[in-house]
RNA sequence: GGCCCGUUAGUCAAGUGGUUAAGACACCGCCCUUUCACGGCGGUAACAUGGGUUCGAAUCCCGUACGGGUCACCA
């Protein structure tokens, strides 16, 4: 008994576990949304213990961009997305590349007019219209393809494949009746088959849709759930009928809504909004766009917010998706960025934000001790070389800085202060965080002063403005005995020309 | 326009017939502090709307408004 070459492909597939896959299109950047797919679809496998693959979806060669598959294994990489089975680590139901499975399609394209669920169509390209400009008041399309070619003889089909007529492979679906399905997040929806059409399965060029290409791979990959964003919704039920057509089972579906810039408007890398990479490049940390992320749409339920991965995998949940959109809003991600950075331990901290400091500041500095006053003050580390400009170059600055009410400090007082104190920092001997510290709080003490009022006007002469990382010992220490000692006597000359 | 879906503070959101309607970000105030920040304490602020059902509705039903998605040889 010969077995049938789909009976071979349908053996392959592996049963009795969960099964997920993300299936980016290579289009050049990873956005923000298909980052949360990402998320959520590792996130199901892991909980259940099943199978996360990685498939790359490109079937429109127009829109290939090249090393963007690199991005999608990069990001994944950088995020701890970890896959069991893609492209470059191989698996037991490659490839899975879809521009590589071009015969697969063929054949079950093939099989399904077998089946009676496909046809051919020979009408040629039918110019509709160019859905990616927007001619004003366009007449929405009720323009359906009439079907005309599914009621064509075998004799008429024949003809026109021995001459060589080009065609495409269209689905049938019924024209009555109505087609449901349950999602998880949006739960049951049915819709009228009259409402959909009878879509194009293999194109021209003889390379699958999306909507065939889909099914297929996530029937023979053997996808249990398949999480994909809401515009997805309204058309599963061609989807559906696919498989039914098969006889195949279908899969969970989760359809998770869209992330939004404004009420309005989707996410957009065209008109400015940011992708993972530019999140990165622009100093957030990989675990904190992932955590922020994961609540946009998305809640566990209780006051907590930060999760790592892993907790993530714990507490997850499909029930706990929302329906409605939601509204990328970057301040809430600077704030679990400086979380996140304030999470650090010093040496990591310091280990990233080393760059930044040098590329400010240059190398002479006291990096460890910068870091560690600038750690917990800055929510992106890109934050980072305007804070600490100072160190490196004294600017110009008003002498009005010297006046503050809270530190009960004036120009008068500042050059008193600043006078007194001139001879105490040169006679530090050995210039340690602890012996500045102490001499400087002893001075104040000695001459009844607040400390604020002590050492406002210090950190005024060393800085030059009026919010730094880090208090006047702070830096004191971090310029060194010779340049603070320099300044100061600079903040001296400027308050005497002042008074 | 047809079909599908959604709507709790500025934003993310909890909430599944009885709550003083959580929490977080942002904002404001106070405290702490060598500034700012961190931290602590407190505050302003919400159930789109109209009808039902019910002893009782943010929660259930219907309508309205507003918003989104989709209607490709794109995914």
């Amino acid at each position: 008994m010969q077995k049938k070459w789909f009976d071979i492909m349908e053996a392959q597939i592996p049963k009795g576990q969960v099964r997920t896959r993300f299936a980016p299109s290579p289009t050049g950047y990873m956005h923000i949304g298909n980052l949360r797919t990402a998320l959520y679809t590792y996130l199901i496998a892991r909980k259940k213990g099943g199978k996360f693959l990685l498939r790359i979806e490109d079937t429109d060669q127009e829109r290939y961009v090249e090393g963007s598959v690199e991005v999608i294994y990069r990001t994944l990489k950088e995020c701890g997305l970890k896959h069991d089975e893609g492209p470059d680590i191989g698996g037991p139901v490659g490839p899975y590349v879809q521009s590589e499975r071009r015969d697969i399609y063929r054949r079950y394209a093939e099989l399904l007019i077998e089946k009676g669920g496909a046809y051919r169509c020979f009408c040629g390209r039918d110019d509709k219209e160019d859905p990616s400009e927007d001619t004003g008041e366009k007449e929405k399309a009720i323009k359906k393809y009439d079907g005309r070619c599914s009621r064509l003889t075998q004799a008429e089909i024949d003809e026109k494949l021995r001459m060589g007529v080009p065609y495409v492979i269209r689905q049938k679906i019924p024209r009555e009746g109505s087609t449901e399905f349950t999602d998880e997040v949006f739960g049951r929806i049915t819709v009228s088959n009259d409402t959909l059409d009878d879509n194009v399965l293999i194109k021209s060029d003889g390379l699958p849709t999306y909507n065939f290409a889909n099914v297929i791979d996530d029937h023979l990959m053997g996808i249990t759930h398949v999480v994909r964003g809401s515009e997805y919704l309204s058309s599963t039920p061609k989807y559906n009928l696919l498989y039914k057509s098969f006889a195949w089972e279908p899969p969970v579906y989760i359809h998770c809504p869209p992330v939004m810039r404004d009420a309005n408007n989707k996410l957009s890398k065209r008109r400015g909004d940011p992708s993972y990479e530019d999140l990165t490049a622009d100093g957030y940390l990989s675990d904190a766009v992932l955590n922020y992320v994961a609540l946009l749409g998305w809640s566990p339920g209780g006051e907590r917010e930060i999760y790592s991965l892993e907790e993530l995998t714990e507490v997850f949940s499909i029930s706990g998706i929302s329906k409605s959109p939601a509204i990328f809003d970057i301040v809430k991600l600077n704030h679990f960025n400086g979380e996140y950075i304030k999470a650090l331990s010093p040496d990591e901290f310091h280990k990233m934000a080393l760059p930044y400091i040098e590329r400010a500041i240059g190398t002479d500095f006291d990096t460890r001790t910068i870091a560690s006053i600038l750690q917990s003050r800055c929510e992106k580390l890109t934050d980072i070389p305007e804070k600490i400009e100072f160190f490196a170059r004294l600017q110009e600055y008003s002498p009005e800085l010297y006046k503050n009410k809270k530190a009960k400090t004036d120009a008068r007082i500042s050059l008193d202060i600043l006078k007194s104190l001139l001879p105490v920092i040169e006679g530090i001997e050995q210039w340690s965080m602890e012996n500045i510290h102490s001499s400087l709080i002893d001075f104040a003490q000695s001459r009844g002063f607040k400390n604020a009022t002590a050492l406002w006007p210090l950190r005024i002469s060393l800085s030059g403005q009026a919010v730094t990382p880090g208090g006047a010992i702070e830096i004191c220490y971090i310029l060194g005995k010779e340049e603070a000692i320099r300044r100061v006597k600079a903040g001296i000359k400027m308050l005497e020309n002042e008074i």
